[in-house]
RNA sequence: AGUUCGAUUGUGUAACGGUAGCACAACAGACUCUGACUCUGUUUGUCUAGGUUCGAAUCCUAGUCGGACUACCA
């Protein structure tokens, strides 16, 4: 496959500027997240993108947190979206924040009022968007809006001096109270804010706007190449209207559309209410679509790297198929998740024929596509744990395990047949009656017979126990957030379903927080971090693709 | 209404005037000591209407549909 991989729009507009020699060829990106809240996966897209385009063309790639907003932030996330973009694989050049720019922001803003394109306003937020006029009528000037530079420079000295009370002043770009884009009606620059900032404490009493920051932030950084969502487009005009005024390194800033997933919802806003209506047990729950709650879940950050890759990047609204990234988890983990057996809806085998007492053991491969993953031993007796739905009373068709009469290979061990049943008075089968042939031994098989099926089984005697969580998609529809009424009516009851005794193979016992393993049959599983010593859990990361559950939906 | 971005199979993404391809999903089959993995094959697409051209998903015109914008949030 030497086929070449196809450019996306921003390769493209990168390969050009190379090319012409703009900037010098410099590539240099950015990930700006607010530190108010924790990644998700439309964040790792984010992450991916700056980062692999700062890889790919020799660039670097700043992590900057924008943190303009005193009141929602705070230094518990940033640690953990370092965390976060380090544990995806990532290595920032350097660590920056907006707030170490805020004394050169506002000598911007000074300079501004000084070119006569900056007001102090005295307007209440409910004057300002009163007068702010709409999408087809034009906005009304601020009586505020012709005061001299002099007196301007005076008022902004004394908001930043504390003078004046939150909400009292604000500082605004003088540019077109009529202007077709809403975003350049005399837009806010700085706000009187009396918070404690996690960086720079009491220090400041005014913040600028992430409009007035965040371009700036770019220019400072002499950043090549500002990437966002869509939804900024709009802003774009503004960033490049500062930066004009001020005569200042031209970032430009370039839109992707934000990547929607089915089956979950995206926006921080809808996030946080799952998390404070106790719909989720927090912002890391497996079910989430947070790369911590992914991590938990058992996904890997290869598997969220491909992922990203593969969806690519474009400018149209989309919604991507879940089953993808499950198809990108299950790949990664196919390859480096030891298989293991675990039953996880036991009924009782009892092999008749095999010797009371007797034990054996069986070696077996941790991964069979993977010789260096090793071998591993098996405990064998008399009596098995197999999973109740490996039993039919009445096989259906093509059913190509135990019913009375038929034959499975019990994997790595002998070949069965099932010779009867026992049943409760409720009518349960408690237990499966099977003959075993001896000769038929794993790996040294002179039956000469083709069994068509092969289970999962653990030894009674030996087996260990564990918690597992069986977790499923969070949501019953594709697109909650596009269905009427509220989005929390259509989480999915089943998305997280408890079995509180499963069997595990006793080699299991000592698993490991975080380790991966695939329950052969059953999917991939990994150690959640609410193990302990006496109760192990596992939370089912994702199934298998299960060809017999899709025979039987036909019918 | 204004501004702005967009429209290629069920989903995501290629094709840069010259055979509409790839991945997922779906379906059929092969293989299998995991009904997994792997392998083979199949179905389904250029929003509409005009135009330019030997030739249009691509260029032009007009329309249609969808998104975003009107926070002292980012």
């Amino acid at each position: 496959m030497s086929e070449e991989k196809s450019l996306n729009f921003l390769e493209e507009i990168i390969e050009n500027d190379i090319a012409e020699g703009k900037n010098g060829g410099r590539i240099h990106t950015r990930f700006p997240p607010e530190p108010n809240g924790y990644l998700h996966i439309g964040h790792a897209t984010s992450i991916c993108l700056n980062f692999g385009l700062a890889n790919k063309y020799n660039g670097k790639c700043n992590l900057r947190f924008d943190d303009t907003n005193p009141v929602t932030e705070e230094t518990e996330y940033v640690e953990s979206i370092k965390y976060d973009i380090k544990w995806l694989g990532f290595t920032w050049d350097n660590e920056l924040y907006a707030s170490d720019y805020f004394e050169q922001l506002y000598g911007f803003a000074v300079t501004l009022i000084k070119k006569g394109l900056a007001y102090v306003d005295d307007s209440t937020a409910e004057e300002i968007a009163a007068t702010k006029g709409s999408t087809f009528e034009p906005g009304k000037n601020s009586p505020y809006r012709d005061r001299s530079i002099e007196e301007n420079l005076q008022l902004f000295e004394e908001m930043r001096a504390g003078k004046y009370k939150d909400g009292e002043k604000t500082l605004r770009a003088k540019i077109d109270m009529a202007h077709p884009n809403l975003l350049l009606r005399d837009p806010l620059m700085y706000r009187i804010k009396h918070a404690h900032h996690h960086r720079t404490g009491d220090s400041w009493c005014i913040y600028p706007m992430y409009d007035f920051a965040h371009g700036q932030s770019d220019s400072i950084e002499h950043i090549t190449h500002s990437i966002c969502t869509l939804e900024f487009i709009h802003h774009r005009p503004l960033y490049d209207w500062f930066i004009e005024q001020l005569g200042i390194f031209p970032s430009h800033q370039y839109e992707f559309a934000r990547r929607n997933l089915t089956y979950t919802v995206m926006s921080k806003r809808k996030l946080l209410q799952l998390v404070n209506e106790n719909h989720v047990t927090g912002w890391d729950d497996p079910r989430m679509p947070t790369i911590s709650g992914m991590r938990r879940r058992g996904y890997t950050a290869k598997a969220l790297r491909e992922f990203s890759d593969t969806i690519g990047i474009a400018k149209r609204e989309n919604i991507v198929d879940i089953s993808l990234l499950e198809f990108c988890v299950r790949e990664d983990l196919n390859k480096i998740a030891n298989r293991v057996m675990a039953v996880l809806d036991p009924v009782k085998l009892v092999i008749t024929n095999y010797p009371d007492g007797q034990e054996e053991q069986f070696e077996t491969d941790n991964n069979p596509g993977d010789e260096a993953a090793g071998k591993r031993w098996l405990p064998f007796s008399k009596e098995l744990w197999i999973e109740r739905e490996d039993f039919m009373e009445e096989p259906a068709k093509k059913f190509f395990r135990l019913a009375p009469g038929l034959m499975v290979r019990l994997k790595s061990a002998y070949i069965v047949k099932c010779e009867g049943f026992k049943k409760d008075d409720a009518g349960n089968v408690t237990e499966v009656h099977c003959s075993y042939l001896p000769e038929s031994k794993s790996g040294n098989d002179t039956s000469g017979l083709t069994v068509k099926g092969t289970i999962h089984w653990l030894s009674v005697p030996h087996a260990k126990t564990a918690e597992v969580r069986m977790y499923d998609r969070l949501f019953k529809v594709e697109d909650p957030s596009n269905e009427d009424g509220d989005f929390k009516s259509y989480i999915n009851p089943d998305s997280m379903v408890v079995l509180p005794n499963v069997y595990i193979e006793p080699a299991l016992a000592s698993a490991k927080d975080g380790e991966h393993y695939q329950f052969m049959r059953k999917g991939y599983f990994c150690v959640d971090k609410d193990s302990t010593a006496e109760n192990l859990v596992f939370n089912r990361t994702v199934t298998l693709k299960d060809a017999w559950a899709k025979e039987v939906k036909k019918g």
